[in-house]
DNA sequence: TGGGAGTATTGGAACGTTCCAAATACGGGG
DNA sequence: CCCCGTATTTGGAACGTTCCAATACTCCCA
């Protein structure tokens, strides 16, 4: 029961070649499905291949090749499910692509990041998707584009260069506060984020653009940052209803800030939708599970990341650089934390 | 603009040598500090390696050694949460440990799973931490085991010699059980999962176990089985209420199949916790932020990611099998959806 | 001044593929 | 029976490391 293969020379094309009564050549064009070789031999080696449990040494072949079939993919924070679902897309596109995804998890580290990076590039990947930790150097990825494909995603980092899948920030952001001072709020806060993201950035620009327009004012106050975790969340929102007049109504940087706000909200004796209304950002599958149910901008981060798969692939097989970029519609889903259907049940 | 490295044949070893007056032979020794090189020289290797920006090729390395420093993860579904930690907690365990993981997402399909098992054998995965997808045959377990290291984490499979780790399925159900029928419960039933799970018998077992301990009888209706998803814990519920006299509580699969059946309980003007206990297994973070939050079994989905990883490096740097079990506590964690604290709110 | 013990360094020979140019086989046609 | 074209097959020579045995170099002592 001790391991088998373990000392034992592992077989390769030499011996399935030796088996067959053919050449490696042979084998090795059988091996990539080459017309050329004869069905008969074909059918020889492939016996052989199973009959001596052949592995493909991918290493080997791709030492030759100077391109490994690998790509990586680098995420800020796999414990969010908006980037658990844009890696599960990411994956689901690279699935019958001749690609594996190497995956790994920064936790919003620069250091941690560039240690994977590295890590990629030494492995041979053909090309990166990377969804940058806060506070991405813009160098850095000048430096990483010249090398080799990269497409950014979710995250914009002003200055790079490279192909990019985002979702509309801007448009979701004005939406969402739209539909708040449709609903009669004037007084509304913006929660989450930190400054130094572009996406903040955006976002924070979609919500005071909505307000201007309806010649609200928005006081420096009424935007809090905090890290964009649900206990980011949860501590902002607090901040924010321990100061003197509270708003009515906040938009939410993203999901896991919302349900932290709304935390907070129900800790401090009040209503979600009714006292405060909260809406989110993303529609990850959470929002539909808190309760009460979470209005919030969709950007189906599973679609993005098969696009984000799509570009890189494509970026990969043509050789040469174009850079692309793909905005991916930004959609409010109403539910009841907006208070809406709260409202609409009291009218009724 | 276009591509620099990408005809430009890739830095070499060599080349580091003639930049640095050395034979290549030191180069290697410098690159794994080797304490047999002169500093001085090491420096001047080193210095050489970043003027002409070498990037080190793992690829043939490993060619060479006959074993690449990857380990291979495949998950059975990473829009569970509760995996999606897993597989955070393996990756944390690797992160210092020399080797990279692969990802993969089976999503329960063993077909897929042959799939990207094969494939992280071609890439010479040093072992491969495997969270089987359903019905996985336990022949091919066994083949793989016999060549490369493999610890089965969250499933076991009856009859395969393979290094292990789960959690406490039996005791945790049997804690989940007691509890409702300390608070009075004596029509309990047990919701969702597919029976040719073994998690789902020892659940079952836990539960049944507990119910007979208490002389209540458990009739096979109600046993309700389910795909492990929100969706299918709904469907199950919903079945569950349809039926004329309805338990007055449930343990619950797992915590999304809880969620799912919460949802249910509502949709069909329930209370959950007062109408219907409901409690749940694994402890996700959406445990705590699901309202009433869910009462469940902690299981440390992470920690258990990182038991996995730790088992894996052991038995690839140790050589031969040594087979090795860990089942994680688990614990009860009281919340609201149970009705505990409705209960004791009433009381006082 | 020769030798021995370290200490540093080095030149092949692998590792398992792919790629290329070249060789071979086979079938007719002249 | 030879030649030619087409269909198959084939032997190196890479690819960039590591490993091993062997060589240089230093220094010190007899």
């Amino acid at each position: 029961m001790a391991r088998a293969g373990r000392k034992t020379r592992a077989v390769t094309i030499l011996d399935i070649a030796k088996s067959a009564g053919v050449s490696k050549s042979t084998v090795s064009l059988v091996l990539k499905r080459s017309p050329l070789v004869r069905e008969e031999t074909r059918q020889r080696v492939a016996g052989a291949m199973d009959a001596l449990g052949y592995v493909y040494n991918r290493g080997a072949a791709s030492l030759r090749r100077a391109r490994a079939d690998i790509v990586g993919m680098v995420i800020n924070d796999l414990s969010n499910p908006f980037f658990a679902e844009l890696a599960i897309g990411i994956e689901r596109a690279l699935q019958n692509s001749g690609f594996v995804p190497f995956i790994a998890n920064t936790a919003e580290s620069v250091v941690r990041q560039a240690e994977v990076v590295r890590s990629m590039r030494e492995h041979g990947a053909a090309g990166l998707i990377l969804s940058p930790a806060l506070d991405t150097d813009v160098a850095e990825i000048s430096r990483l584009e010249a090398r080799l494909p990269i497409v950014l995603a979710i995250r914009r980092i002003i200055g790079a260069r490279a192909s990019l899948v985002v979702s509309d920030n801007l448009a979701g952001a004005t939406r969402a506060t739209e539909h708040l001072i449709e609903l009669g709020h004037r007084d509304i806060a913006f929660v989450g984020g930190v400054g130094r993201m572009v996406v903040f950035q955006d976002r924070v620009a979609g919500f005071t653009g909505a307000m201007e327009k309806a010649r609200l004012a928005v006081e420096p106050a009424r935007i809090i940052e905090s890290m964009p975790t649900k206990d980011g969340g949860f501590d902002a929102m607090k901040r924010l209803l321990s100061s003197e007049g509270r708003p009515t109504a906040v938009v939410c940087f993203n999901d896991v800030v919302a349900i932290g706000a709304m935390l907070a909200i129900a800790r401090h004796g009040l209503t979600v939708g009714r006292d405060v209304a909260v809406v989110g950002f993303d529609d990850t599958a959470e929002a539909r599970h808190v309760s009460p149910a979470l209005t919030t901008v969709s950007v189906d981060a599973g679609s993005l990341g098969e696009r984000a798969a799509q570009m890189l692939l494509r970026q990969i097989n043509e050789g040469e650089r174009r850079l692309e970029n793909y905005v991916g519609e930004a959609r409010l889903v109403v539910r009841e934390s907006c208070g809406a259907t709260f409202k609409r049940r009291i009218a009724s």
